[in-house]
RNA sequence: GCGACCGUAGCUCAGUUGGUUAGAGCGCCGGUUUGUGGUACCGGAGGUCGUGGGUUCAAGACCCAUCGGUCGCCCCA
């Protein structure tokens, strides 16, 4: 017989248990994005957590670090090989070719929820994370770009967190151009190679674009000369490009070009843009995307332009901060045992008109007061058995706390509770309640 | 994948140059006090000092490994 171990199964690296104010706080990004996101009357969709491995690698690339080293991708008992979505558009982009959702387009689509990537955890970086996401798919147009910005912006703007973030700009041009320019910066780094860091003269294989926000200062010296996006753009990419920042300025929303600004995933064309704060520590993307193209088509679907972004919901949450629960308005102390029923009709008529209810029935009776003040009330209701002559009696008692006294201010709302319990079995003498004295429910005979 | 720092009661932490029965605050439980009750006081429960080795007469304190955490590189939202 195995003797079972002791020892409670620890939660799996770079996942999260949130609770209380963070966890308010992680709820209000995601209600607030609900709140903006049908402003802008985009639908929701949901999607599975876990997709076929070909739908990522397919349209991330191959040599993305998601891709070759950070997916979680295992063999499930049919033999597939299934990956755990690193991230939203590819899934997306699946679901709106599986489901013919061509017939929607153009269609503009929000979601939200965890992802999942074999990290080393770090501030505002987790294994499970989560994320707000919204895509425009079959809008070649710049608008498209516009409206997402713009919706990004306002969001920001309602989490109170905009000032503390700015948008950053960049267009990697149309296929031709990216190719182009991707082409010149290999050949410029290459005649420098041996004096790059070993990173840049890896992402010089992989990912040559991504040389251009190497932070290291080996690196840093050549950025200077390196060949610039807006030498290689092609006069559509130009127009495109002018229109998208024309829109944003019709809308008021402020934007920084950042030229050496890429993408991490290889489908992002034209448009691409982060949002980026600096009290992240080294996560400083809030909010980030593009517009993908080419990416429906390496699917395996018809040329589908599309735009979209996602953001990180704990992220936000850090930079929302402190998000306090609501007020409790009421806390039922009940003085008696036997007074289980009352409290219970008296709490779901309360809770049913609206009124936060936190009822207190068990431990001593200090503690059930001790308890009371603690759930920090607007008011606390007392019920007591008082006068019990044939235990038909009750007394209620309310407090208002912000006035420290029994209050005539809440006298509709105990009214409207003891409105309701005659037809329970209960009535009481409002002239008690008028003197300040608490209502005493008497159990009335039918 | 690389680096730095950290890991003591439920929580936040103290624990002097390694040396008697490991402490505090908060929280929890019980009690006293306070004239409608978040106060004050008293008492109590709770830790094989992340885990496994090692050094030593002696380790929570030193060394190694391992697992976690935090932060940075990388990557990204």
């Amino acid at each position: 017989m195995e003797t079972p171990p002791k020892t409670t199964p620890q939660a799996i690296r770079g996942t999260q248990d949130i609770f209380g104010a963070e966890a308010e706080a992680f709820a209000h990004v995601v209600e607030t994005f609900e709140r903006v996101r049908k402003l802008y009357r985009f639908r929701r969709a949901e999607m599975p957590v876990f997709e076929k491995t070909a739908v990522f690698s397919r349209s991330l690339g191959e040599t993305t670090d998601v891709v070759s080293k950070e997916m979680y991708s295992f063999e499930d008992r049919g033999g597939d090989s299934l990956t755990l979505r690193p991230e939203f558009t590819a899934g997306i982009a699946r679901a709106y070719l599986t489901n013919g959702w061509q017939q929607h387009a153009p269609l503009k689509l929000a979601t939200h929820g965890p992802l999942f990537r074999y990290e080393r955890p770090q501030k505002g970086r987790y294994r499970q994370f989560h994320q707000i996401d919204t895509e425009i798919i079959g809008v070649p147009e710049p608008q498209a770009d516009v409206e997402l910005l713009v919706m990004a912006d306002q969001l920001l703007k309602e989490l109170g967190v905009a000032d503390g973030v700015t948008l950053m700009l960049n267009t990697l041009g149309d296929g031709a151009s990216r190719e182009a320019w991707r082409a010149a910066l290999v050949h410029f780094f290459q005649a420098h190679r041996a004096e790059l860091s070993e990173d840049s003269q890896e992402r010089l294989e992989k990912n040559p674009l991504r040389i251009l926000d190497s932070k290291d200062p080996r690196d840093k010296a050549f950025l200077g000369d390196a060949p610039k996006i807006d030498d290689y753009l092609s006069g559509e990419a130009q127009e495109f490009f002018g229109k998208v920042t024309s829109g944003l300025d019709a809308a008021g929303v402020k934007w920084t070009r950042a030229p050496a600004l890429v993408r991490g995933l290889d489908y992002y064309r034209h448009t691409a843009f982060e949002f980026v704060t600096d009290r992240l520590g080294a996560q400083g993307t809030v909010l980030g995307g593009g517009r993908y193209d080419g990416l429906i088509e390496a699917l395996g679907g018809p040329h589908t332009p599309a735009v979209g972004w996602a953001a990180g919901i704990e992220r936000l949450a850090m930079l929302v901060g402190e998000v306090p629960e609501e007020q409790l308005d009421i806390a039922i102390v009940v003085e008696a045992d036997g007074l289980d029923t009352l409290a219970t009709s008296i709490s779901t008529y309360l809770r049913q008109a609206g009124r936060s209810v936190h009822v207190v029935a068990i431990g001593s009776m200090r503690k059930r007061y001790e308890k009371a003040a603690k759930f920090d009330p607007r008011g606390i209701l007392v019920i007591t058995d008082q006068d019990v002559e044939a235990g038909h009696f009750a007394r209620l008692t309310y407090k208002d706390i912000a006035k420290d006294k029994m209050s005539d201010a809440n006298a509709d709302a105990i009214m409207q509770i003891v409105s309701v319990f005659y037809p329970l079995g209960y009535f009481c003498d409002p002239r008690m309640f008028q003197a300040g004295e608490g209502i005493t429910l008497k159990s009335h005979p039918k």
